[in-house]
DNA sequence: CTAGGGTTAG
């Protein structure tokens, strides 16, 4: 089997194509390809080739390479044809092989097929190299399952760690984490040989769908194994750890880390930002600074997220200034994220002068930008700005953008509107609603006081409603005073979350409101002997560019209620429920 | 031939 290491070691007199001279092949083999014109390439050797020059194998192989995984694969698929055609080359594993990466880096999956029916017809599916190039090609092209099913139908014997990982690896581009963790578990059960790729993509798997048990699992393999926590390994970590919820983790896998890239820095900013704990992200984005490890896009677009969910608008702005000095922030996702923390911290006008200067739009900031116009009140700027997507229609919305469009309808009473997107979600764009677009139309009835309406729409739900949904009509009851369905509905909330310290709270409201102490009495008590205690409600506020975080009921804060009364003042997204008993 | 972090959410 050829490798590349056989050619770089293959030395030969030196030659010429046209009138350049290489001293020897491994000069030419050193060349920085894609520095030159990668398109002068082909044409000079083809140029060659017509004109009768023999060209070395291992030259051809190497170029052939290069122009793969250059900038423009599709020109080592007609060097190839041509080299064919002229009877230069018969396919082999070795230039099948390479011709299966350039197409594996193609829009299409329609070429890479063609080749692999060449493959079959061939024989060449049990080589292995081939096999896993193939089953790459359709991983990378989006077609994991098709990758699937030839590694399934493979001879035996022909897959290999490299097989499964490239499965594994496809599944989770493809958005198929449970897959990938099924695949890892296949891969155990039939005694494949693990290394470090499959681990850390096991480690990916397990983050993405929360599976901390598997996620502990390929750590303790890590360690019995001996195996180097590198970056790569080290930021799949802690991410695992962090998308599973132990922050605690994370930080240690973080700390105890040899050596530390960008990536692992973000890694576990961007855990903290997930978890909520936003002063941590930022705190830790200030040490990144003072290690003087320079942050990238990825890093400003968490760091940016944290100060948006604060409410730090000058903390943002300063993050936003910082991009500037360091040439950052070019990308999409950091303005994307700079739009939603101006409209989180008000700054609506800012956030609207920053969406007007994309020259891009994803899906991202179009749905940033309506749901920043919802938030903040201006509902109709909101739909307009929906409608100008549909118009332009070069970006398809999804289940988030909707959600902004209903929440605007939801806030400016638009009921009939509501209605209206709510169908077309699914009639013209084909998306389910979830659970959480539910309970956007339940909030538009409840809100709009059509008690009877919500609680049809509740009925006729294809889904079991959550806790959010009912929380909406248990609104629109107290909006109503009808106390008795409210007592109905906490109900329901409190046989959802039995251990939750809601539902109780909620419930006693609604006695409280129709003054049964005894009832109101016995919930508390059994509340006590439960030991149930509330999470406690949080809140940040930013005075003179400072972010001081405090718990509803801290002792330790002497402001607290005097916070509190601002916050109220400020932005009543503030108020968390369980600060209100 | 395979590998890590990032933006929207009732």
């Amino acid at each position: 089997m050829s490798t590349t290491s056989q050619i770089s070691v293959e030395k030969s007199k030196p030659f010429s194509i046209a009138k350049r001279s290489f001293p020897e092949n491994k000069c030419i083999l050193s060349i920085p390809i894609p520095r030159l014109s990668q398109c002068h390439i082909p044409l000079l050797l083809s140029r060659a080739i017509v004109s009768g020059l023999f060209l070395k194998l291992p030259l051809v192989h190497s170029v052939l390479r290069s122009l793969s995984l250059g900038p423009v694969p599709s020109l080592s698929l007609s060097f190839l044809s041509l080299l064919r055609h002229s009877g230069y080359l018969t396919l082999d594993n070795y230039s099948l092989n390479i011709a299966l990466s350039a197409t594996a880096r193609l829009p299409s999956v329609s070429v890479g097929a063609q080749l692999h029916s060449l493959t079959v017809k061939l024989g060449l599916v049990s080589d292995t190299f081939v096999l896993n190039s193939l089953i790459n090609m359709y991983s990378s092209c989006s077609y994991p399952t098709t990758a699937r099913l030839v590694l399934d139908s493979a001879p035996q014997g022909a897959c290999d760690t490299v097989s499964w990982n490239t499965i594994i690896a496809g599944y989770l581009r493809g958005g198929m984490p449970n897959k990938a963790l099924q695949a890892f578990g296949q891969m155990a059960k039939e005694q494949v040989r693990l290394d470090d790729v499959t681990l850390l993509n096991a480690l990916v798997a397990s983050g993405r769908t929360g599976t901390v048990m598997v996620g502990r699992l390929c750590h303790a393999l890590v360690i019995l194994n001996g195996i180097q926590i590198s970056s790569y390994m080290g930021s799949s970590l802690i991410s695992m750890y962090a998308k599973c919820g132990l922050a605690e983790n994370a930080r240690k896998v973080f700390d105890g880390m040899y050596e530390r890239n960008v990536v692992c820095w973000t890694s576990m900013i961007s855990g903290y930002t997930q978890l909520g704990s936003f002063k941590e992200a930022v705190e830790l984005f200030r040490d990144m600074q003072i290690s003087g490890m320079k942050a990238d896009d990825a890093t400003i677009a968490t760091v940016v997220s944290s100060c948006a969910q604060m409410g730090a608008l000058d903390l943002g702005r300063y993050v936003h200034a910082y991009c500037d000095v360091h040439g950052l922030g070019k990308e999409l996702a950091v303005k994307n994220s700079l739009i939603d923390m101006y409209s989180k911290c008000g700054d609506i006008k800012k956030a609207y002068e920053i969406f007007c200067g994309l020259t891009k739009r994803d899906v991202f900031s179009w749905t940033t930008m309506i749901m920043g116009f919802a938030v903040n009140g201006l509902c109709g700027q909101a739909l307009d700005l929906f409608a100008q997507m549909e118009e332009e229609g070069e970006v398809m919305p999804n289940e988030v953008t909707f959600l902004g469009v209903l929440t605007s309808c939801s806030h400016g009473g638009l009921i009939e509107q509501g209605y209206h997107h709510f169908q077309r979600m699914s009639m013209v764009y084909n998306l389910a609603p979830r659970i959480e677009h539910y309970g956007c139309m339940v909030d538009l009835l409840g809100r709009a006081k059509l008690l009877a309406l919500a609680e049809q729409f509740i009925k006729e739900m294809p889904i079991a409603p959550d806790v959010v949904v009912w929380r909406s009509l248990l609104f629109a009851c107290r909006a109503c005073g009808e106390v008795g369905y409210a007592e109905y509905v906490a109900e329901r909330i409190l046989e959802l979350e039995p251990k939750k310290f809601e539902g109780h709270v909620l419930l006693s409201n609604v006695y409280a409101t129709t003054s049964r102490w005894v009832d109101v009495n016995k919930l508390r008590t059994s509340m006590d002997g439960n030991r149930m205690s509330k999470q406690p409600g949080c809140s940040f506020i930013e005075v003179d560019g400072c972010v001081h975080e405090f718990f509803a009921g801290d002792e330790s804060h002497v402001e607290t209620e005097a916070i509190y009364n601002i916050l109220l003042g400020i932005n009543e997204l503030l108020v968390a429920e369980s600060l209100l008993i």
